[in-house]
DNA sequence: TTTTCATTTCGTAATTTTGCGAAATATTAA
DNA sequence: TTAATATTTCGCAAAATTACGAAATGAAAA
């Protein structure tokens, strides 16, 4: 009989990002920062994504608590960027994650 | 002005595929069912995981809608194999999604 | 047919997510 | 100081997520 175990750290650490990523806006925006090191302000997103200024916040928020993005003030603005760190940590987690190819099992000699 | 637009649906996409994966036990189900091309039962589940029969029951149905594993009844079991169509689909996306290298901007010359 | 077994579905409850508009905050411009 | 601007926070409501135990389902075994 197998034990009942807490599921492994890097597992549980693959499922609080996808959380991060779980929604179109969240996706749009980390997609925006991260490609070109581009940085952006709210002012800008809440133009081009469907949903008002406060739902923009509450994503950027998320999006910060995650470790993803960070905000720098540039009165009276708030610049975003992508936290790289944290985005390269999120790149090889999935990048681990999802290399795990279907035929493995197949043996070539 | 920046019109208002529809997310891409690439991105909606990603977005549909990082909340199948938003939670730990199904992150768990799809690590095991893709490595290795293991099958498993609900049973083998319900033993090393740390959740009731019907909260499990819930996730593997949440994956299955998702088209990322499928059940063959083989009673009185039923038996979850990975989908492999949409479990390489997710990988490509994913792959395209994030293979956008942090530093693309930096031009050698 | 009745019982057994693996699994799902139902009913329910607690919590989280998402979104909105209004109000608050903080900084610059007048 | 007052007005304007960008953004966040608050209060709220609707919907979704997560989990549980009990009941239902469906197939095999007795």
């Amino acid at each position: 009989m197998v034990k009942k175990v807490e599921i492994p750290e890097d597992l549980q650490e693959i499922a609080r990002f996808a959380k991060a990523m779980s929604h179109p806006v969240r996706v749009y925006i980390l997609k925006k920062l991260s490609s070109r090191n581009a940085c952006c302000y709210s002012g800008d997103l809440v133009d081009e994504l469907p949903i008002g200024r406060s739902a923009l916040s509450q994503h950027l928020k998320e999006l910060k608590h995650a470790g993803l993005i960070q905000g720098e003030i540039e009165a009276p603005f708030i610049k975003y960027c992508i936290n790289k760190e944290n985005w390269a940590k999120l790149n090889s987690a999935f990048n681990d994650y999802l290399n795990v190819k279907l035929n493995e099992t197949k043996i070539e000699i």
